[in-house]
DNA sequence: TGCATCAGCCAAGGCGTTTTGAAAAGCCTT
DNA sequence: AAGGCTTTTCAAAACGCCTTGGCTGATGCA
């Protein structure tokens, strides 16, 4: 079927051990072996069995995702998907493969310690991280490789992550409504466990004070970022008086409700009501030509590619600090902002 | 770290032999020697490496599934995600991972051949397969196991495969519309080439025929299922005269772009346009409760499950012929669906 | 010339399983 | 007591790779 090593060094005339060391690059074999060999293998489509390989070396040469089991969970979310898809380019690259495996929620750091006592992966990439996170600390202890798509609480150094500047991104949004002349804005945010759903919390008031504005409390809304949030949510608030004459939401999918229920309110985009949305799906819901949205976006697929390389570089060379980056987010102008409605007179 | 078969043998002072065979089942070893080693295995928390067994024996212990490496394709789409969720239970019941790569379009076959060449895994699922698949055919020469997520074509044996039956969804759809009197219903379907589209198409048409109705063949329209292109879609028609008292959408992206687009047309759902829409996607956007809208839906974890069963099934014993299953879809009632208004009169 | 050094190569052992072929032990028969 | 079965056990080889330690022949130095 496949060509082995055996095979290989037979061929040549050689040792396997000239033929392995030829292969991986070690000095101890002269260049004219060496390119023979390599010339060889290549003409044989030769490849090493990961299994073998890995059983020799005691390395996996595969990085461990791991999701929740049940639920409507990071498995059915997009952001999830396009993060894995940006993540396996690399891995396929430099040579590693997607352990992806399934852990019941509350029971992860039993999964990952028969992870890596198996030795099926050489790291673990953590999704959707708490403030104080429980798996964090379990990888820690286990004294694996790991790294986090987001924040570990207000922590920003002493481990590997790739996280989106969230407070970046709603003060880029906010700046822009409030430049539009918006005053009351209601900000539909995740729920408020999560990291970055404080942080984004954080850019909006900053902003808010900067401009000395005054943030309506009460407009102010955690939960789990779905079409029915946003249109529940919107509905209600546009019943009120005042309404809001703009909206932040937390994703696309929660501006579509947002957007259906001011339409079936019988109030018009953007004249009298604007959105802005955080976009995280990017192709998701494929934005027209102008984009139909005012949104702020972060690249998930590079974030998966950059926290690949950095991971593989420090399962490479243990001895590698940890890294974080933040990737910087950018508004894109849509059609669903415009300057806010003149007020009514008191 | 982990104990190993040698050191269990050691410590039972049987041989590594024995031990293996106790423990996979083997009927040449006394129950009494068996009870012990398993009580051994236990006690020291012993679990084979998956490494070293599937050298050993050359079989994978892995699914693969490939996905597209580029554009907005499978990896996004929140169906693949739910479906995996599915299998991914019953692999790991089993004993099985799941093996995730990404190939470049178009090069799959040769990916598929890498796979196998390897022996990285002893089964690969196909997604979103079409009518006449490359990749299918590639797979069956390879003479590996493989299953389908979907139909290949019109056939419906020789190959395993696990599939809603989109034509039995359609026609409930239809049949509920048109007993609602609706009479002028737009079809907006899936790409023309996927097989899906066909089936769901076949069962449209049927109905139509069978209530003696004469579908608008300008309203049956095929494209990606975007949210756009129901928006797109159904502003258009809205502007026509006679316009449409109902639609049938693809997915609940399509309705939701639909439903937009009514209401911008300053329409009242339902009471002057109906929507009815294929469900796939489930928790992903959450219905209120009465579901927001009528919707047919299809169990796609299950159908992960089930295909996941069907395959180990075969690797572990090549004999058993391949098997299909047809899932039946549901209608769920929602509030977009009413009576049809009364025709203004010729 | 003698000795240490070094580049280049190799044989063999190890990683943790399964599996083959054979030996040992037990039980019947005769 | 011996032979023939069957049951139970084992030592060793295999899977395909990496790596340790050692071997050869050439080179450098004194």
């Amino acid at each position: 079927m496949t060509i082995s090593l055996k095979q290989l060094s037979l061929l040549l005339g050689l040792s396997q051990t000239t033929v392995s060391r030829a292969l991986n690059g070690y000095p101890e074999v002269s260049e004219a072996t060496r390119k023979r060999v390599i010339e060889a293998a290549q003409r044989h489509a030769y490849m090493p069995n990961p299994r073998a390989r890995s059983l020799a070396t005691g390395r996996a040469m595969a990085i461990g995702h791991v999701l929740p089991l049940a639920g409507p969970s990071d498995m059915v979310n997009p952001i999830f998907a396009d993060f894995l898809a940006g993540a396996g380019t690399v891995y396929t690259r430099r040579g590693y493969g997607v352990h992806l495996s399934f852990a019941e929620a509350g029971r992860e750091a039993e999964h990952f310690r028969w992870l890596t006592r198996q030795r099926m992966v050489d790291a673990v990439v953590l999704h959707s991280p708490r403030a104080e996170d429980e798996r964090a600390r379990a990888l820690a202890d286990l004294d694996i490789v790991f790294g986090v798509h987001g924040l570990l609480g207000a922590r920003r150094e002493g481990y590997n992550y790739v996280e989106m500047d969230n407070r970046a991104a709603m003060e880029l949004a906010t700046c822009h409504l409030a430049g539009l002349g918006h005053r009351r804005i209601a900000f539909l945010n995740g729920p408020a466990g999560l990291n970055f759903a404080r942080e984004r919390e954080a850019g909006f008031l900053s902003v808010m004070e900067a401009r000395s504005l005054v943030p309506n409390r009460l407009w102010m809304l955690n939960d789990e970022m779905s079409e029915d949030y946003g249109h529940r949510t919107a509905q209600r608030l546009c019943r009120g008086s005042p309404r809001p004459t703009a909206f932040l939401a937390g994703s696309i999918l929660v501006a579509a409700g947002v957007h259906r229920a001011v339409l079936e309110a019988g109030l018009r985009v953007p004249r009298d009501v604007s959105i802005v949305t955080h976009d995280d799906m990017l192709s998701f819901l494929p934005n027209g030509d102008p984009p139909r949205l005012t949104a702020t976006r972060s690249p998930v697929r590079e974030a998966g590619q950059r926290l690949a390389d950095i991971l593989i570089d420090q399962v490479e060379d243990r001895t590698r600090p940890p890294r974080g980056v933040i990737l910087a987010p950018e508004l894109v102008l849509g059609a669903s902002t415009g300057p806010a409605p003149a007020e009514a007179p008191a």
